[in-house]
DNA sequence: AAGACGAAAGTGGTTGA
DNA sequence: TCAACAACTTTCGTCTT
């Protein structure tokens, strides 16, 4: 599953993700999409003929969430087409365009409006591609229940956001999908957990690990200490250090430790900052590892060094 | 003086009666 | 619906480098 090819062209790290079910390259740094849609081109089918060719094939525009209508729309017509109607049938193509236009304006205007504004923020965070429409297709559904109602529509796309995120192994903190969103963290959780129920969609709890590169590249650590500190989340996760705790709390404390160990360190602070957590959790979980993982002798062999 | 450490009180969310 | 509870935060004083 995990396949490292090469440099990241955008950033030049090697975090690169490949995803077969998805068909893209990403590189989970800053989010670049390297290769998208990796379809396989080729028929199922064999064409003898024309005739039969033409009734095997059965493709049409590709379909999409990140369109209003999934670019699946049907309009009914302008004026240019008017004059080819008679008196009877203009009657009935002007109800059926007053129809149109009702329709068109409650849901499809608010869907317009949400999936640029969703957009911009997945932009924002560098999503690729795959994940923007999984959380336009989660606000589709959404709006579809009527869950909208009594939230801004800003929030629930930010909750869709964070979920797809999550869906999709691509993790962003609450608090980076609230920057990029401008809803207040609080919200942005809030309306994730009621929109994700509601929908009965399954989120699996996120793997500390998945927030390393990123958080690791933030704090310009060495792609050694990078791997370190995953391999110490690894550790943690067989004693079962993890269950119960906030992931972002064991990325950034196993990234402090294996920055203390290659003689890279940073201060408590700086990767809380990143980490978007507090000195304090950074301490209670670096304890832990300390503790239950005998990681002193380690870093005691490197103070030797000094 | 800055960083690390730890105690204590507060916050928001989950769970189980 | 409410209370108990766990994780995390905020704040602040003390110790270490």
């Amino acid at each position: 599953m995990r396949d490292f090819v090469k440099k990241c062209p955008e950033c030049g790290r090697i975090n690169l993700f490949f995803n077969k079910e998805k068909g893209e390259i990403i590189c989970k740094d800053c989010g670049l999409v390297i290769e998208d849609k990796m379809i396989d081109f080729g028929q199922e089918w064999r064409e003898f003929d024309p005739e039969s060719a033409e009734k095997k094939r059965r493709t049409g525009a590709p379909t999409t969430y990140t369109q209003f209508d999934r670019g699946l729309g049907t309009e009914v017509g302008r004026k240019a087409d008017l004059y080819v109607l008679k008196k009877k049938s203009k009657n009935k193509f002007f109800r059926l365009r007053k129809w149109q236009n009702r329709i068109s304006t409650a849901i499809e205007r608010n869907l317009k409006l949400a999936l640029s504004e969703l957009k911009r923020v997945s932009s924002f965070l560098k999503l690729p591609k795959s994940v923007e429409e999984e959380a336009a297709r989660i606000y589709t559904m959404a709006v579809q229940r009527g869950l909208v109602r009594g939230r801004s529509m800003e929030s629930v796309v930010a909750g869709a956001m964070y979920a797809a995120c999550r869906r999709h192994e691509v993790p962003r903190t609450l608090d980076e999908v609230s920057e990029a969103s401008g809803i207040e963290r609080k919200e942005v959780g809030r309306t994730y957990r009621f929109v994700t129920r509601q929908l009965a969609i399954t989120v699996l709890p996120s793997n500390p690990i998945d927030y390393i590169p990123r958080f690791s590249s933030s704090l310009k650590l060495s792609p050694k200490t990078q791997s370190k500190a995953i391999e110490i989340v690894e550790r943690a996760q067989k004693k079962e250090l993890t269950s119960g705790r906030g992931p972002t709390g064991i990325a950034s404390a196993s990234l402090y430790v294996a920055a203390l160990i290659n003689g890279e360190k940073r201060t408590q602070r700086e990767v809380a900052e990143v980490g978007g957590v507090t000195e304090v959790t950074i301490r209670n979980r670096y304890k832990e590892l300390l503790d239950k993982l005998n990681l002193e002798e380690e870093i005691k062999k490197l103070k030797k060094k000094e």
